[in-house]
DNA sequence: GGTATAATTCGTTATATGCCGAAATGAGGA
DNA sequence: TCCTCATTTCGGCATATAACGAATTATACC
């Protein structure tokens, strides 16, 4: 019960479900997340380590990066069946379909020249 | 994205976990959940209310009693799933094995007469 | 019509959650 | 070693949520 809830509480929240949705374009460091979703470091920061709690995002540092990932989908059936659900409950979002555009957009820059310009602004 | 957080809002939270997974038994008036939970009828008929409003439960008045039930299969391909991902998550959790021997019992029993008798104790 | 009762709605309270900015952490480069 | 910077953690505030009891609604029975 405690992993199901995890679960669920994690997906409760509008922020989380577009992070997921983020994440399908492959991994993507913090601040490339703040950027698309315009909240604060430390809000994003906070967000992802619940869906980390939840075993929804993977994540590795690379240098001063850290990088997460939606999770390998042969580690768990039930995450698995969960993230794919979610994702079909997504369709049509206008919310989402923005994000992936803005996704496409800040993937074209590498990630450390993406913190310069959003610091400089 | 609405219908979405209806429904990941509503599966964030234990009682309201217990309550489907108690419905599993078939139909059961308020009264019913009611003593099974162990919560005031004014909490459960809101957890009912919130799944309601997530269509992950279906109602039907009858005489003075409301009778919920988990929504047909056929109605909601999305919420269907979704039910059965949550039915998987909580195999052998020991909280929704002791609920299933109450609901048991409890259905042993006419609503009219439990109403009855947990209003006596 | 009047009473009893199952369920819901309302008002209140305590806790949980989301957000931010500031401070702390940790890795790279000077 | 010191400095920079991406990220995380902490302290705060505002809102959301879960719980209860009291009041209300709706239905059955007298």
């Amino acid at each position: 019960m405690r992993d199901l809830l995890a679960i669920t509480k994690a997906l409760a929240d509008s922020n989380r479900i577009r992070i997921l949705a983020m994440l399908r374009a492959g991994e993507l460091c913090v601040c490339q997340i703040v950027e698309v979703l315009g909240l604060a470091p430390s809000t994003v920061s906070t967000h992802l380590s619940i869906l980390y709690g939840a075993k929804l995002v993977e994540s590795s540092k690379r240098g001063r990066w850290v990088y997460y990932r939606l999770p390998d989908p042969r580690s768990s059936v039930l995450v698995n069946d969960c993230i794919e659900w979610v994702i079909r409950s997504i369709e049509n979002d206008e919310t989402i379909e923005e994000d992936r555009v803005k996704v496409a957009r800040v993937i074209s820059v590498c990630p450390e020249e993406l913190c310069r310009t959003s610091n400089q602004s």
